[in-house]
DNA sequence: CGGTCATTTGACGAGCATCAACCCCTGTGG
DNA sequence: CCACAGGGGTTGATGCTCGTCAAATGACCG
């Protein structure tokens, strides 16, 4: 594994209080992949074989029934994606898939089972992250059943605009796949932008400038405890 | 603490791989109270002093933003409850309050973090029980977002079915909060049955029937992936 | 230059919330 | 024992939100 992927990883809080042996080990065993843009990487319902760590790049977790799918997540650099499943030695309960180029590293099940019961700072660590991943599910069914459309879409681009310094951003993925995520059709993503001009929302293809954040922000009623992150 | 209450708490999956020595000093400092009905135990936003287990009645967990606000959840004797923010020592996200009678176990969440520090077997039964929180919430958010409202209500009722043995079984809770679980209105919610009556669902108070559960599964379409508990 | 695909816009309808009226049961106080 | 109030549940009427369908636009790419 190239030295930089190697520490981005091991900077990763989930393997930070990792003995160094211990974190060798575990990186022996696994492989990193570069996948190009939109390959399914996981299919829900599989066998939980590889722990998944995005290196590059942007993965989209979904889930799909009876016809209908839907974005449950995206997961930028450097985080891990379905941990729960490979804990519990349990199938998928999404799928994965690449929305750019990118590097994942695939790390085997049974090694991070096998590290939970040999190395109790991974066990905390992993405590600490199961814990978060609980935390932000529960926002994000709150965002779904306490808040409009509009609503979410709006405290969506506040929460991007919080995470970049500058007067203007870019959506980090396509509108259709956003439009998913905030639980409605691409469509209607484009009308609630429509409807959100006139609090101060500018959108010109994937760039989005807020000119007004107080108004913005009057209407979307952010609630840190369904918006904030770091909680 | 009497034994009864003692016995079935150790039962836990959670506290079963506890040394004895580590269990008795968690419930030393645990208060074991009765509560009556309506009585709301924590609320959103506060400090998470306590890890909280249901030993007897039923707990709702809500949510409130805006003027809105939902069920989440329906925690069941003997569970626990609002774990995430013990371990991470912030914020509720969601709000208790009894459905009805019942006593409720609560742990200084000082003491468990500590445990979680000196009880390896502890802290492995901890992640286990975190992956299965998380993965349930991942369940109810596809539920949420993959589902019409009546079908969530049939699926709602064929879960019910499983796990009672009988012929009909009663709602657990008033149907308005079943309901705001559901993430509908009661009138909605009654509207549902209706609708379901054409698929062998019969509605009586508190009291249901299924007597044609082809007829309900086939519309409901079932799916392990969102409805199975054990996963 | 033509084809594909994401996005946008408009028209329409389904799903669902809201409001209001009513029924029924329960508990309370005269 | 009865009158009454309160609350949960049901039902009907109405309208908003949002999804669906269709068509147009524009960007990108072979």
């Amino acid at each position: 594994m190239p030295a930089a992927a190697f520490k981005s990883v091991r900077a990763l809080a989930l393997f930070h209080d990792m003995a160094d042996a211990n974190f060798d080990r575990l990186t022996k065993a696994a492989y990193l992949q570069r996948f190009p843009a939109h390959v399914q990487l996981i299919e829900e319902g599989g066998a939980a074989d590889f722990l998944h760590v995005v290196v590059e790049g942007c993965v989209e977790l979904f889930a799909s029934h009876n016809g209908r799918d839907t974005t449950m997540a995206l997961v930028h650099p450097v985080s891990t994606f379905i941990l729960a499943a490979t804990l519990k030695d349990r199938p998928y309960l999404m799928s994965a898939r690449t929305t750019m180029p990118g590097q994942i590293l695939m790390i085997p099940s049974a090694d991070i089972r096998t590290m939970l019961e040999i190395d109790p700072g991974f066990a905390r660590a992993m405590v600490v992250e199961l814990a978060s991943c609980y935390r932000n599910v529960v926002k994000e069914l709150k965002n779904q059943k306490l808040r409009t459309s509009v609503e979410r879409v709006a405290n969506y681009l506040i929460r991007q605009q919080k995470r970049h310094p500058g007067m203007e951003f870019a959506l980090p993925v396509e509108k259709r796949a956003l439009a998913s995520l905030l639980g409605m059709t691409p469509e209607n993503l484009s009308r609630a932008f429509g409807a959100l001009r006139s609090h101060g929302v500018e959108v010109d293809g994937p760039m989005v400038r807020l000119t007004d954040i107080e108004a913005l922000s009057a209407m979307a009623r952010p609630n840190p405890l369904i918006d904030d992150f770091s909680s």
